[in-house]
DNA sequence: GCGGGAATTGATATATTGTATCCGTCCTTG
DNA sequence: CAAGGACGGATACAATATATCAATTCCCGC
């Protein structure tokens, strides 16, 4: 993520933080930087390494957590539970709703793309879901498959 | 699963592991036992427990962990990976192959379905993902979501 | 500015899920 | 019977996550 984009999403977050009366602390913010600069998932205690790096600054893996439910609560990341790690939500800076996230990780890099499906695909989910009685489903979807790049580069099958 | 089913599937089980030069020990047996005789999806220390219920015998979780593996090499159990739990593959005493596996998970009493989506709707994913560059995506795909029953019976929203 | 209370963070302990490793037993096979 | 491999027992430990209580900071009304 470029210089102008990382600002763009740092301010969008900040705004929507204080709009709900929650502070954009030091803390905060290092959690979040540390997301949107990573291009994979990460990790808590991942996040924590990271914050750690290279400064004298404590996190401990607890404020981690801590931190990683509040932004979900607010919709600014997102856990992949089929890695247990969180992403930054790609769509912090725009002004319209997301209620729905489909992910695609690659199971050789971590990388992932935040997608969306057509109506038509997440309806024929509906229709499959009902038809054995599960009503709600949730928005959330996570798919692993590996990216192009680790598709050219190695040719081996999917490993986790 | 009434008696019928059970006795088939264990039959079809064994044959399939004996089919492969590996042996279907006590030990298989009381996990896979557990798990078919489960409607929800177990963790591996819950299968131990369930293996330990009620009897002399001592299962150490480490080997539940080696038996899952191998009976997910041979297609005999799925892991659930959003959940960290594990189920018996509905398709056990079919004749056809099964490459393909789609869970509902519903998030209220981890009940688990095991369904055929549509070409079409495996279609639709497969586009979406071509198009950020993922071309080879997992054949499981897993669905969280409330059982008709948890939905009658409470209301709230999915939890976890 | 100052006290009280809520939000935030620090610190520690513990639970849950999973892997690594080494060794003993048992079974097959020559 | 000996060699070797499959299988299981036992232990340690790594990785992920939650619970709890105390300390600190921040805000608000006074």
């Amino acid at each position: 993520m470029n210089m102008v984009d990382y600002q763009s999403v740092m301010t969008a977050a900040e705004q929507k933080c204080l709009h709900q009366g929650i502070k954009f602390t030091k803390r905060r913010k290092q959690v979040l930087s540390v997301l949107i600069e990573a291009d994979v998932a990460l990790s808590a205690y991942e996040i924590a390494e990271r914050c750690n790096a290279g400064s004298d600054s404590n996190m401990p893996a607890m404020s981690v957590y801590r931190i990683l439910d509040l932004f979900q609560e607010q919709n600014l990341i997102h856990k992949l539970d089929i890695a247990n790690k969180y992403v930054c939500c790609a769509h912090i800076s725009c002004s319209h709703e997301h209620d729905n996230s489909q992910f695609l990780i690659c199971g050789s890099c971590r990388h992932v793309e935040e997608i969306s499906l057509s109506d038509d695909a997440v309806r024929a989910l509906q229709t499959a879901a009902s038809a054995v009685g599960f009503n709600a489903i949730s928005p959330q979807l996570e798919i692993k498959g590996r990216c192009s790049r680790c598709e050219q580069s190695e040719g081996h099958a999917i490993t986790s």
